[in-house]
This record gives C-alpha cells, structure tokens and sequence, in this order.
DNA sequence: TAGATTGTTAATCGATTAACAATC
DNA sequence: TAGATTGTTAATCGATTAACAATC
C-alpha cells in the first residue's frame, strides 16, 4: 500500500486531523470531496493534501475527487485503528484519571488494559472498569498480558527509573504526559510526548508578541 | 532585544523545551554550558541551539559559552513568565479539572482567575480556590476582570458558539483541548492546539509501522 | 597570547507549492 | 467528448547544518 516506507512527520501528523474533518463530513452527509474543497475547509493548499495522500496511494480518482466514507477508512487503516494494541497507564492522578476517562481509546488504536499507582490511597480503587494496581505488579502483569504501549502520567522525578523498567517489560511505544524527555535517551522506543506545559508557554510568547 | 520580529514557529515551540533543560542544569549547580554540550544532552546541533538563540540576540560570550542562569531568565522574559495574564477555564469535568489542578499557570506567564461550567452538579462547587460559575455569568465576569486567554476544556460540540461569546467577551487567545478547530476561522485571534486525540493516533501509526 | 566558542554567513537539505500531463 | 480533478514532476521556499571569521 505505501509508496515508500519512510512518511515524513509532518505528513503524519497530519493524518489524524484529516480523519476528524473527513469524519465531519461524513457525518453531515458529504460522499464526495476534491482535494480542492478539503482544502478550503480544513485551511491548506491542493497541492498539500494530494502529495500527503499520495504517500499512502491513489485514493482519489481523476475529474471526480475522493470519495469520503472510503478516504476515511483507507486513513483510519493507516493510523492502525483497526488492529488496537493494549496500552497500560502510569500514575492515576488528575491528569490520569482524565486521561483514562476522557479518551476514546478504542477508537484511536489502543485498548486501555491496567492501570498502575503506588500512592496507598489509590491501590485498589476502581478507575473505569480498572483496578489499581502497585507498580510492583508490573512485570506479572506484563508477562501474562504483554502490552505494548505504557501512558506516562507520573511526575517528572519518578519518569526515569520507570521507563527503565517499563522497557524492560517489553514496552517499546510510551504516549508521554511528564516533563521527562524519553525521546533520545531510547532509540528503538517511539516515543509521543504530550508537553502540556511546552504548550503552555508557546500560547504565552505567541499572546505576548501579538497584543 | 528581538533581532526580527518574526520568528519562526519550529524556533519557538523549541524555546520551552531550552527552558525545561536550562532549569534543570541550574538544580544541578551547572553555571556555564556551551552550545555543543547542550546540543549533545538534548539531541540537538550546536549550529541549531546557537541560531536559534541569536533569533533573539547574543546572550553568549565567544571562547566561554552561556551561562545557564542568565540564559534561563532570558528565555523565560521572551516566553513571557514575568508578565503573566489572567485565563479562565471553560469545563471542569474530568479534563479541565486536571489541567487546573496539574498545571503550573503562574510558571508559564498566566494566572487562572475564573472557571465556567454549566452542569447543574458543578455550578457552586469549588475547583482549587475557585467556585465554578455558569457561562451566563461570563460577559459580566468579563467585563470586570478582562482576562485575555481561555482555556477550552468542553466537548466539541459545545465549542464554536462558545468560541463566538468568548472573542466578543474580549479573549484573544485559546488554549484548545476540544477537538474543533479554532485555528483559520478567527484571524488576528490566537490559538494553540493540544489535541490529545490526534496525539494519540499518531502514536498509534509509529508503532505500527516501526514493530 | 593561544584556545575555545560564539555570532553569522553560506551550503544543504527537506517540505511546500505550483504546474501540467494523465485520465476518469 | 469536454470538463474536472487527480497523481506526479519541477520550482520555490524555509529550516537545518556546516563553515569560519570575530572575539572573549
């Protein structure tokens, strides 16, 4: 199916924000759609999008555009949403708890199977239909259920020694939510990192410098 | 003190991350640091660190390097740490209540000064030191305290008409968690995406495609 | 001073945009 | 068929890396 087998990170991480506005559509009825439209309503040029989707393949077809329902599946393909890997969280605190509450996991990929906190006030509460476990469990756990991907949502202190032993539980994605920066410590771990804070303080410079 | 005053946005969205390393380096009793050290402790090029700091003027010193408190300071005045602005949050359900609670606004150049939901079992109640209002109080609270940033912590749905009332309540800038996008529908208005979900899906195509 | 390292210019690399022939 | 729109190649633009003179 892909063209080559190295897509540049632009390109990829501009896949999942067609599939939402592909989604829309879909929804409210469109079948059909030109690279040119798509453009226009997503704010990037023709030729963007026909070179994105050509990474993949020809989904389109000359003089008629794309079909919608179909480009949107051929995309959903791409990003794995049909063969979904368990994933287990770290850390169950404010920002785990929305996290494993909020996101629809099962519908981007993953499947959501343990989730692990040592604070004594959170071992052996529910959070969803989980269980929290200590982090001494960890390697039973993974043993038996072998999942591959781990959500770091743990202070940036306890982030090092747990990625040492999370990797050697046979973790090789992490969706990273701390202030620790796994990325090229690890080679061969994919790494996501979802820099809240980072964030934060682009909005900052960006309202400063446009008042 | 800015040498042009259009940075490109791969500098900028680099500075947070020179300021997390920076911060850490000055913990650790580290005084001076040259471009090659840092380059290598973060996975950068020298050339990269040295250009993009001289976006913003030479804070080195030819033969020495930086030193590391000097530069942290610079970075957090061009980021905008020591002139912070007021935000209100719209949402408190399980996500906004982790991002009032997790996030250090007073670090990262914003104070949190109202929070807005309208769920009958939220209105009263208190998140952190704020009592949860309903957004018919907003162009009131608006009027009195003129906070420039919200944080959008609502489904997505919900997003554009509130995205409307916020602008003529005077917002110029978002901080978007929902999964509508802001971005090209309001020129002049400031917007920075954390789309946790197209996050999550691109992590998904990763680990797909690296086994 | 000699050595080190910056600030800055030039060269390279990659990503986006434009153009157009292929084709539905 | 004629009109529309893709897939793809070529041109442009921007960002990163390399090189080196300036200077502490």
């Amino acid at each position: 199916m892909a063209k080559s087998n190295t897509i540049s990170m632009p390109v990829i991480r501009r896949l999942p924000r067609y599939y939402r506005f592909l989604y829309d559509l879909k929804e409210n009825g469109v079948t059909r759609i030109s690279s040119r439209e798509l453009a226009h309503c997503m704010g990037l040029t023709a030729s963007q999008i026909r070179q994105d989707l050509n990474c993949f393949g020809g989904f389109g077809q000359q003089g008629y555009g794309y079909v919608v329902e179909q480009l949107y599946a051929e995309i959903g393909r791409i990003l794995g949403t049909d063969r979904p890997m368990d994933a287990i969280l770290l850390g169950a605190g404010n920002l785990g708890k929305a996290v494993a509450n909020h996101m629809n996991f099962e519908n981007r990929g993953f499947r959501l199977i343990g989730v692990f906190d040592d604070a004594n006030a959170l071992v052996g509460t529910q959070l969803g239909n989980h269980t929290i476990c200590p982090t001494s469990a960890l390697p039973a756990f993974c043993e038996e259920n072998n999942p591959r991907m781990a959500i770091l949502c743990i202070p940036k202190e306890a982030a090092p020694a747990l990625v040492e032993r999370l990797i050697q539980c046979g973790i090789t994605g992490f969706w990273n939510f701390s202030h620790y920066d796994i990325a090229h410590h690890h080679p061969g771990v994919v790494v996501e990192n979802v820099h809240m804070g980072d964030s934060l303080m682009t909005l900052s410079y960006q309202m400063t410098e446009n008042p």
